[in-house]
DNA sequence: CACTAGTATGTGATCGATAACAGAAGGAGT
DNA sequence: ACTCCTTCTGTTATCGATCACATACTAGTG
């Protein structure tokens, strides 16, 4: 057998606070008061302590942790699950904030129909004590989670009870910017292309529409869709051109849009010659397609982030500070495929 | 105040072995044991446990589990950050897999370059204990991991120690169907758009697009890309068409072929008339583009899920039987972008 | 200088489970 | 009837941290 060095062995068990304790020549309990608050220990005793557990390359327990004082350090996160191509970015941006306070976070997709995912919901909170959760995906009674555990539940786009949803306003401006963008270009009637109603985003994609349409002096052409995905765009597009007269579409993101592209390639319609298509979202593929698609580009990262803060804000009650939800950096990207407004010639040739 | 029944106040507090126990009339550690085998115990005790856990609505303590056997519940799933639509469907897999078994899978974006990296990678398993690490992002050197913590690494798509990746046989026979579909059609030259060779992914299909063109009797056009984006199809493909006697593309992914795609239209190709563009991965949208992408179909949930359960074998050595990787369903849909070649005008316009 | 209040540190119990060992019950063999 | 082995169950220690309480040390006051 090789003879290995005692040393190299010896990241195999971790340091206790009482190795720690021994070696700073003080006792355990001093050592987790120094994990707690430092500042409530005498300067050497504080000092004596730190070069110990940096001798031991001491980190502690988060298991024993936990068992004492109840607190656990994990979080959850609904993603959608029938959404393939769920914005990990957004993720991400959570799961960072979440690490940066020291939380671990849990991804769970949350898939199926009403009483199967209720089901899978709570075996999944029995599974293992959670401090709190996030849900990317509308949860259909957020009461259940509420009732069953006594956990903070934070739904990414909802409004929080100030009534100060963080998406409210941008996906405000943006809608805004789209729709004058497109009535710059001389279209009047449009039309939009809507996301699931269940989600917050489609709703106020929706709302800042109608608004802003109605705001702008132009006309509404209708409203279809169901879900996120191309098909649905494909679908809606295909009963929006029954009204000829609309020379431009607003989808609520970039996957109704190339639905809703492909649909009006089919039907003879070029864009944006005939039709101007405008997206949201900003998929990385999006400045590839042919035409290009004018979008919404948004921070997904700082999204997912800002959501995290809200939920690790209702956890520690004693506030340590918002961490700005920031302007949400968020802006129209025009691309190929929206242009002018037909010069009136396909209105008057296919209209009346 | 109001009167509160006391059962409505019940379940804050959860049961444990000892209030089993006492319930049953049996001590904590019987029932202990019926947990771990309860065919240890005697018929008549075991019914009584059963009986009093089911009252009680008991559920273990895991964390309490976890301190005492120092055995965790929690693995580590490594997701690229940089690309920012990552099949979740992959992870949701992986995740449900990890699960079904008993285990939480955290999931962290390992992005940035190699020392940022390695940083971020050894903050994340600071962080807390976990039984294994998946990584769906190739590691740099995966010795890291292994030295760090002595806990079993699964990096997906890699072949396992018995040398039969996973996706080898599978990655082959597609990668086949596509050089034999573009054969079929009559193309004589075909070039590839890679991806990042750390991938094994890339590389598998690399390798078996050379060995599939060989094996056919056809030209190999060349070799380009260096990412997964669109835009490193993009360049790759403005690169390979300097070739002008390249009639069919064969990217790695769908993205890299909306890319090409992208790229062919500026320079005055047509899709499939002129270049046949085949991609990989049947992305959600990759049927509503124009022209609509031929590509290569995958069970994605599959696939994460098998990776999971290879790491679950590693884990635990008693080895619940390989849950049979399977044939890893994985098709060729045959859509518009790839056609019949040019019946040799182009070439002989531009040749020589 | 004794007394008190406040700060800093130490001692033992505890969280909820499993591990290790000991003891009780039940058959089989002589 | 007694021993011995096997099977089942109980008692106590333990994992690594925090909590609750006790005690030692300072410093301020009359």
């Amino acid at each position: 057998m090789t003879q290995t060095p005692a040393e190299s062995r010896q990241p195999v068990r971790a340091a206790t606070i009482y190795e720690v304790a021994r070696l700073a020549g003080v006792s355990h309990q001093t050592v987790s008061r120094y994990m707690a608050d430092r500042s409530k220990l005498k300067a050497a005793t504080s000092e004596k302590v730190e070069r110990a557990m940096a001798e031991l390359k001491y980190s502690p327990n988060l298991t024993a942790r936990s068992l004492r004082t109840k607190a656990t350090y994990r979080l959850l996160a609904l993603v959608p699950g029938a959404s393939p191509y769920f914005p990990s970015r957004m993720l991400n941006g959570a799961a960072d904030a979440a690490h940066a306070a020291g939380y671990q976070l849990d991804v769970v997709a949350l898939e199926g129909t009403g009483p199967e995912r209720t089901a899978r919901l709570r075996r999944i909170l029995d599974g293992g004590p959670f401090a709190g959760a996030l849900s990317f995906v509308p949860i259909p009674n957020s009461d259940l989670l509420q009732a069953q555990e006594r956990i903070p539940v934070v739904v990414a786009g909802e409004y929080d009870d100030k009534m100060r949803g963080q998406g409210r306003m941008s996906d405000g401006s943006a809608a805004q910017a789209i729709v004058a963008h497109l009535a710059g270009l001389g279209h009047r009637r449009i039309a939009h292309i809507a996301g699931p109603q269940e989600w917050p985003a489609a709703r106020n994609r929706l709302a800042m529409y109608r608004q802003a349409v109605s705001d702008a002096g132009l006309e509404d052409g209708g409203v279809a869709g169901a879900e996120w995905s191309s098909a649905s765009g494909y679908r809606a597009a295909r009963t929006l051109m029954g009204d000829s007269s609309i020379t431009a579409i607003f989808a609520a993101n970039d996957q109704l849009a190339i639905g809703a592209m492909r649909a009006l390639h089919e039907l003879g319609f070029s864009v944006p010659a005939d039709v101007s298509v405008v997206g949201w979202d900003d998929h990385p593929e999006s400045a590839f397609l042919v035409p290009s698609l004018t979008t919404v580009q948004m921070d997904l990262e700082a999204q997912g982030s800002s959501t995290m803060h809200q939920l690790l804000a209702a956890l520690t009650p004693d506030a340590p500070a918002p961490p700005e939800p920031g302007p949400t950096a968020m802006r129209l990207v025009v691309r190929e495929s929206s242009g002018p407004a037909p010069s009136g010639l396909r209105q008057t040739r296919l209209g009346s």
